[in-house]
Parts: structure tokens; sequence; C-alpha cells
DNA sequence: AAATAATGGTTCAAATAATGAACCGACATC
DNA sequence: GATGTCGGTTCATTATTTGAACCATTATTT
């Protein structure tokens, strides 16, 4: 491994957990000699990649990240590029279809449309989604990092109704049927009477990024709907994808 | 410079404005060599931290970036916290306002909103503002560690306009003033005809963090309209502080 | 349509930077 | 006061990085 490889996997060690360690600690976890350890740490901190506690003299990830992830991301305006065909995903369902990005540990909601009736599936800006409990969730998962996968199914999975799954097996299921129809299902898995379907939006890597999703009164939803649905949201789902990535998406080579 | 040094500068290569860049391009700009520059790239490709177009074979900054942006957010939600009121604070004084983040040695702007009239200041996400000429960068060092302050003031003090402050007790008496009122002026320090002012958000040690400034063309702008900025701007720094910090926030013993 | 000058990408001996065992002083247990 | 940990440093040895010269393509220019 080069020394560029060595200082991101520095980066890398990093989580939400431990968002803070220390230098023996950095060392250990990477492998490295305590001295290429510092030596990688004072040139990641020069460029404002790392900051060092002042007191603590513990190490975290810096500023300069921020700054060219923001610069990413004004390029690649995912809300921009993915609520037109939002729109239009609504208009053809006559159903609410919403649109979520993955933050941490589940999907935030980041767009909604609704239809124009009363009886309807209502989901909020800024609603957070968990993940094994969701058609969304689902979707993302099975398309997600290994170690994201681990990482969201190893807490307590809440139960929200009697369909609720909370087998890690079944979950891998759920997965895996969604990786090979291009969709998943959660039928009541997070409210009674509510069956969702969603499909993935890939970024230029191959892995999730987030999820458009159409959710609906399970009363009046025939299988037919469902079908029908799920190609619609793999489509836009696509679409989104191919605006974001232009035809620079990478397929995901991925055991079934 | 160390190898790793050199990969970020090649990252720092990208903007808003060029997000894309070739091989010989980005060799040429950074000044090394072709060979040097490709291997960098590669390893920078391979941790997701450049992404590269499969067509036309440019480079961009890649997902890894977002992805630890993140998790550094998720400590340190300072973008979530202050958005709301920076834009609360656009919509009162229908003028440009932006938030900036200390990174190294300068400030990083970090969001912006933009007044929907064609005569406005226009500021970009990422750009980089200097610390002794710019309202922003006064009301930081007003608050900042002394080394802090030392460190800005040592460097040659670029001249942008014929207003711009270069004596290092100028600038000490602003940042004096800054600090009595609680926001800092600065009159076409940077641009000619661009009049703006800023405050200071603080993190738990009392220290300086970033700013909230407003920007606005000085030909429509009074000195009631300055007064009463000012208070707005002070006003959405101290909320901002103290929603990062809870109420937990010491205050800043300091020399006068 | 031929000539020219870009482009992205590769090679390998020479130059340079990275490495790590041993070391330091400071702090905390034991 | 002995022992283990911490963050941080040193310097001879070692391995990686470097860059001029080299392709093959793809625009430009004449």
């Amino acid at each position: 491994m080069g020394t560029v490889g060595k200082a991101i996997s520095l980066l890398e060690l990093f989580t939400v957990d431990q968002s803070e360690l220390g230098l023996s600690d950095l060392a250990r976890r990477s492998g490295f000699d305590k001295a290429t350890t510092r030596r990688l740490l004072v040139a990641l901190t020069a460029r404002g990649f790392i900051e060092q506690d002042a007191t603590t003299r513990h190490y975290r990830l810096g500023a300069g990240l921020s700054r060219l992830a923001r610069i990413r991301e004004a390029r690649f305006p995912f809300l921009q590029t993915a609520v037109p065909l939002v729109r239009d995903l609504a208009t053809t369902t006559a159903e609410t279809v919403h649109l979520s990005e993955f933050g941490i540990d589940r999907l935030v909601t980041i767009h909604v449309e609704h239809p124009a009736r009363a009886n309807r599936v209502n989901v909020d800006i800024g609603q957070l989604l968990p993940m094994h409990s969701t058609a969304s969730g689902i979707a993302y998962l099975a398309f997600a990092r290994d170690e994201t996968v681990k990482a969201c199914l190893a807490g307590p999975l809440d139960v929200f109704t009697a369909h609720t799954l909370t087998e890690p097996d079944a979950i891998s299921r759920s997965m895996s049927e969604a990786r090979e129809r291009g969709y998943s299902i959660s039928d009541q898995g997070l409210e009674e009477g509510v069956i969702s379907v969603a499909a993935a939006i890939l970024a230029a890597d191959g892995f999730a990024l987030g999820t458009i999703a159409v959710a609906a009164p399970k009363s009046r939803t025939t299988a037919a709907d469902i079908a029908q649905r799920g190609l619609a949201v793999v489509a836009a789902a696509r679409e989104i994808s191919m605006r974001l990535n232009g035809d620079n998406l990478q397929t995901l080579r991925r055991q079934a």
C-alpha cells in the first residue's frame, strides 16, 4: 500500500462512535508504526483533514474534508436532480412518493410529493426512517457497503408492527430479493395498513446513496399495483442515478 | 512536501467552478510530474477520494470525502444547526448571508444564502476568505486563540483594495472594536463596493469556531442598515453557539 | 488529408522519502 | 518506586516515489 492509501486508511478508522482517537490507538488499529502513524497525522493535520484536540491530544476528522465534500456536493445536486422525477412518479402512481438520503445510520427524508386525495400515506421532510423496517431501508441496504449493512443490523431492531422483520436472516432475505427484482417491498413493516416499494439510487461507485419510494394505503393496493409501482420506482431510481453519474455508473459486482 | 501533502494538494485543485480536471491539467496546476500526478490520482481513486469519468477520463472529487465529512458532522453538527438561522437572517436582511468555518489559516465558506435580486454580493461555497481583509476574518480573530491570531497576522497580508487594512495595529484595533460591539465591519476590505458585518460563532471552549456574515453592495447600505445587521448577525451567532454547545458555553476571559 | 500538438497513460534506473526499533519525558496505576 | 501507558522524537536502513522519455489516441491546424 502506498503512503497515500495509508493516510486515507487512518482517516477511515474514525466512525460516528469512535470520532476521537489517540495516537497509540490509531497506530494499533491501523497496524502502522507509531512514528509512521504520527507522521501521517501531522501531514493530514497540516492540510486540515485531521484536527487535534488541544487538551486531550486526541485526533479527529478535520474541516478540510467538509470543505471538499461540499465542493463535490455543489456539483452533485442530488435534490435538484431527483425532484422532477419524484414529481413524475407521484403523478403516474397517484400515491405518496418520498426521496431519502442516507445519514449516519438512518435514511433522512429530503423530499415528498403527496397525491391530492384525502386517504393517503403522510411522510414529512426531515423524517428519519429505520433501515430494517422500511422499503427504503431494505432497498438501501441491498446496495450498501458490507460494513454499513453490518452496522445497521448490529443495534437493537425496533418492532413497530406485528409485521416488522427483526431476524437478521429474514432481513437479509428481503435484501436479496430486492437485489434480484430491483426494488424492495415493505408490507406494514413500519405502520399498520401501509405498503411501500422502494429502489436504491446509486452513486458512481455502485453503492447506494439514497432511495426513492412509493407508499400507499394497503386497503386499495393490489399485487398488480405493487408490481407496477416497483417497475416505476426502479426506472425513476435508474434515471436519477444516471443523471447524477453520467454513464459512468459502475455495476456493483456482488454475491447474490 | 510529503506524498500525503501532494495528494491532498491535488484534491484542493478542485473548486465549484473547476469541478472536473484532466490529468495533464492537474499535473500542470500542481506542478507535479504527470506520472506522479497519475499515481496519486490512482491511489486517491482506490479509496474513493477521487472519481474518474468513464468517457471524458477527467477526474473529480469522490464520494469517500462526503462519507468522512458526514462522520465529522455527526459529532459536529455545525451546518445543520446553523443553516436555518442563516436562512432566517437572509430573509430578514434581504442580502447575502454566508457561514464560514476556520480551516488552517483561512475561513472556509460552508453555506450561503443569496437574496432573490440581481444586484447582490456573490459568494461561493468552498470559497476561502482571508482573515485580515474580511468582516468574517476580523470577527473570527477577535475570539481566536492568541497563537492563531499571531499566525494569521504573521504572513504577508495581501492588499485587495485601497481600503484593505494591512497594518497589524490597525487590524488589532478592528478586532478590539469587534469584541466590544460584538460584530465586525469590513468596508470594502476585500472588494470595492462591498460592505459586510460578521459575528463569531463560539465553540464550547469560548474560542471562535466560525462566523456568520451579511454582505451587501455599499451603494444601498446606510449606517443604520449596518447597525441593524450587526445586531441581527450577533443574535444569530449567539443562537448558533448556544444550540451547538448547550448552556455550557464558557465565557472567554479575555483582555479587552 | 497530412501534419502538428494536444491528450491519457506507462516504464524503470536514480533520487528521495518513508520506515521502525529504540528512545524520551510525563502521567497514571500498582 | 517499579511498571505500564501515553504522546512524541531520532536516524540509519529500506522501500517508495520520481521524472525523462516513451506509447497510442484524439483533437487541432495547416
